[in-house]
RNA sequence: GCGCCUGUAGCUCAAUUGGAUAGAGCAUCUGCCUUCGGAGCAGAGGGUUGCAGGUUCAAGUCCUGCCAGGCGCGCCA
C-alpha cells in the first residue's frame, strides 16, 4: 500500500518538477510514514517542505501542486483522500477496501506475516553474549543474550541471512588463571596446600568443579602427572564444565548460537601471524620501544595500540583481530557486536581494525548493552564479584520466569541502564507488561475457540468501520515496515513497544464491540480481524522469544 | 585532566533520527461487569524536555558554553 503512494508521489513530483522547469531532484529525501498522531491520516509526507529549497516555492504552494495531480487520478489514486496541514504536510487517508485486503492477506500469510526481504543478500554474523568460560553467566550476560538473539530472529525474518556466534576466549592469562584455581581447590579437598592464585577465581563452583574432578578422576590420580600438565587438566575441564553450564543457561532461555568460535583454534592455525601479515602488508604496523604497534589513529583512534608487547606476547587485541579477519575472509558482508559497557572504550581499536582489514565501515556494528540493575521490594539487590556472590542469570531466569526475563530484558532500548523489578516481573497480574501481551493472545484464542466457526477470508470487510476497528486493522499493517526499522537500527525493543501498541488496540476494540452477535456477516468480519490480531502477536511474541499462551 | 554517554511527568521510559498539540506504563483519583476471559476498558490530574545562547519554514533531537550524573582512558583481558 505504501509503495503505491510512493510511487505516485513520485510521478506527482516529476510533474511538477517539468512544469517548473527544474531538474528531477536527485538526493531528494523525504519521509513517507505513518503519523504520530493517527487522527492526520495513514500516511503523511514531508516532501513539500524538502521540495520548496530547491523549488523555491512556498511549502503549502508544492503541497497544495501535489494534492491537485494525485485528486486528477481520480479512481487510480490508492487515497481516498490527500490533505494539507501544518503548512504543507500532506495526509493520505488510505481507501479502506485497501484496508479490509490487508485482513487477508495477513490470514493467508499466517507465521510469515511480516516477514520481508529487506536484508537480501546480507550475510551477517551477530556476536553477542561471549563470557569468558571462568564463571556462570550473569543477569549482564543475560541481557545480552535476550537482546541478541531477539535480534538475530528480527533479521531473519526481514530477509538477512544470520549467523549467531559466540566468541569463546578459551586462551590467555584469564585461562591459566582459572586452571590454577582449580588446581588449587583439587589440592586443597585432597589436604594438600598449594598456594591459591592472586586474583583467582574465588566463586563457590571453583571448588564444585574440583570436586566433580575428583570423583570422576579417582581421587587423587592427578597429583601423579607433572604439575603442569595436571593444571592444564584442570583448565580443559572447567571450561568444558563452564561451557556445559552456560550452554544449558541459554538454552533455557532460548537462546540459539550457530557456532561458538574459539580463541585458542587462532593460535593453533597460525591465525593471529596471519592477520598480523596481513596489516603489515597494508603498512599499519610498526615497531617501537621493543613492541609491536597497530597505527589505529589512521583510523580515529585516539592512540596506536601494542599488538605484540616487549616480551614477545600478544595483547589482547592480536587475536580479536584475527578473529575479526576470520569473519571477513568467511564470508559474511555485515558485522554485528554486542559488548558489555566495560568494553566501549576498546571500540574504536576494534573498528579501526576491522577498516584496516578491509571491512567497510557501514558493515561493522559495535552496540553497547548496557548494565541491568534487580529491584526487590523497591530496594537494588547488591552485586559483588569480587565476594564470589553475585546473581546469576540461571537465579533470575528461575525466580522470574523465562518469559518475564525475556521481555524485561529487550523492553527497553539496550543502551540505555536498565531497572529490573524483580517484583514486578513475578507479578501475575496488570501491572505486569509481558501478561499484559499474553492475555491479549490467550483472549483471542479463547474467543476463536467459542466461536465455534472457521475464520474465513470471505467477509465483508466494510463493516469493520468504527474507529476502533480501523485503529487496530492501521496498527496491524505497520507490522512489517516497524520490524525493517528495527533491523535497520539494530533495536529489538521497538517490537515488544509495537506489540503493546497491538494489544492495546485490540483490548479496545474488544471492549467496544461484541465480536460474536446476530449479525452473521459482521461477525464473521470481526473474527478474521480478531485472527490476524492473534497472527501478528504470536509472530511478534515468538521474534522476542516469548511464548504464546493460548489460555493463562 | 582528556574522551564518550546520559539528563524528558512523582517513578521507569518513548518520541519513526530535524516534523504537526512532547507520548506510554506504573503510582494517584473518578467511572464501567445479567452476554465472547475485568490479567480488561474509559476518563482526570501531572511538563519552562538540566540551564543559557545559536542555526531554520520547523529543535527534546544539530552547534557553542555552562551545571549535574555515569563510564572509559595499561606493552590488562
Amino acid at each position: 500500500m505504501k509503495s503505491k503512494v510512493e510511487e505516485v508521489l513520485r510521478a506527482a513530483v516529476e510533474s511538477l518538477c517539468k512544469s517548473r522547469g527544474a531538474e528531477k531532484p536527485g538526493g531528494l529525501t523525504y519521509d513517507l510514514q505513518p503519523p504520530k498522531d493517527s487522527r492526520h491520516g495513514d500516511l503523511s509526507t514531508n516532501i513539500s517542505f524538502r521540495l520548496s529549497k530547491i523549488l523555491r516555492l512556498k511549502p503549502a504552494e508544492i503541497a497544495q501542486t501535489i494534492v491537485a495531480y494525485i485528486e486528477d487520478l481520480g479512481e487510480d489514486s490508492p487515497v481516498e483522500e490527500s490533505r494539507i496541514a501544518g503548512g504543507g504536510f500532506i495526509n493520505f487517508r488510505l481507501r479502506t477496501t485497501d484496508l479490509g485486503a490487508l485482513l487477508q492477506n495477513i490470514h493467508k500469510a499466517g507465521p510469515a506475516y511480516g516477514c520481508s526481504d529487506y536484508g537480501k543478500g546480507k550475510k551477517v554474523v551477530v556476536e553477542f553474549v561471549s563470557a569468558n568460560p571462568t564463571g556462570p553467566l550473569t543477569i549482564a550476560h543475560g541481557r545480552q543474550a535476550a537482546v541478541g538473539d531477539a535480534l538475530c530472529r528480527i533479521l531473519k525474518a526481514t530477509g538477512h541471512e544470520v549467523y549467531p556466534e559466540y566468541y569463546l576466549n578459551d586462551a590467555g592469562r584469564q585461562m591459566s588463571l582459572l586452571a590454577r584455581s582449580v588446581w588449587a581447590r583439587y589440592n586443597e579437598l585432597l589436604g594438600i596446600a598449594v598456594p591459591f592464585p592472586e586474583d583467582g577465581y574465588k566463586g563457590d563452583y571453583i571448588r564444585e568443579i574440583a570436586r566433580t574432578i575428583i570423583e570422576k578422576e579417582k581421587k587423587d590420580s592427578l597429583l601423579k602427572d607433572p604439575e603442569d600438565k595436571a593444571v592444564e587438566y584442570c583448565g580443559q575441564y572447567a571450561v568444558k564444565a563452564m561451557m556445559a553450564w552456560i550452554e544449558s543457561d541459554l538454552a533455557k532461555m532460548r537462546v540459539r548460537f550457530d557456532n561458538y568460535f574459539s580463541e585458542k583454534t587462532l593460535y593453533a592455525k597460525g591465525a593471529v601471524e596471519h592477520a598480523l601479515d596481513v596489516l603489515r602488508q597494508k603498512g599499519y604496523l610498526f615497531e617501537s620501544e621493543g613492541a609491536l604497534w597497530f597505527r589505529s589513529t589512521d583510523f580515529g583512534d585516539d592512540k596506536d595500540r601494542v599488538v605484540k608487547k616487549s616480551t614477545g606476547e600478544y595483547t589482547y587485541l592480536a587475536p580479536d583481530i584475527a578473529y575479526h579477519l576470520s569473519k571477513y575472509e568467511r564470508g559474511y558482508n555485515m558485522m554485528v557486536n554486542f559488548w558489555g559497557p566495560d568494553h566501549h572504550g576498546y571500540i574504536p581499536r576494534l573498528k579501526a581494525a576491522c577498516q584496516a582489514l578491509g571491512y567497510p565501515p557501514e558493515a561493522i556494528h559495535i552496540g553497547i548493552v548496557q548494565l541491568t540493575t534487580l529491584y526487590r521490594e523497591g530496594q537494588p539487590v547488591r552485586m559483588s564479584t569480587r565476594a564470589g556472590e553475585f546473581v546469576t542469570l540461571r537465579e533470575l531466569y528461575e525466580e522470574a520466569g523465562v518469559d518475564a526475563t525475556r521481555f524485561f530484558f529487550t523492553m527497553r532500548r539496550q543502551e540505555s541502564p536498565l531497572d529490573f523489578d524483580l517484583d514486578l516481573a513475578k507479578e501475575q497480574s496488570q501491572e505486569n507488561p509481558v501478561y499484559y501481551l499474553q492475555y491479549a493472545h490467550a483472549r483471542i484464542a479463547s474467543l476463536l475457540k467459542f466461536a465455534d466457526e472457521k475464520v474465513t477470508p470471505e467477509a465483508d470487510l466494510a463493516l469493520l468501520s468504527s474507529q476502533e476497528e480501523i485503529e487496530l486493522i492501521r496498527c496491524l499493517s505497520q507490522f512489517p515496515d516497524m520490524l525493517i526499522a528495527a533491523s535497520r537500527l539494530l533495536e529489538p525493543y521497538r517490537l515488544a513497544d509495537y506489540l503493546r501498541q497491538v494489544a492495546a488496540c485490540f483490548h479496545k476494540f474488544y471492549s467496544f464491540h461484541r465480536i460474536v452477535n446476530e449479525d452473521k456477516e459482521l461477525t464473521k468480519a470481526r473474527l478474521l480481524l480478531s485472527e490476524a490480531t492473534r497472527i501478528v502477536l504470536r509472530n511478534g511474541l515468538e521474534l522476542l522469544g516469548i511464548s504464546q499462551p493460548e489460555s493463562m
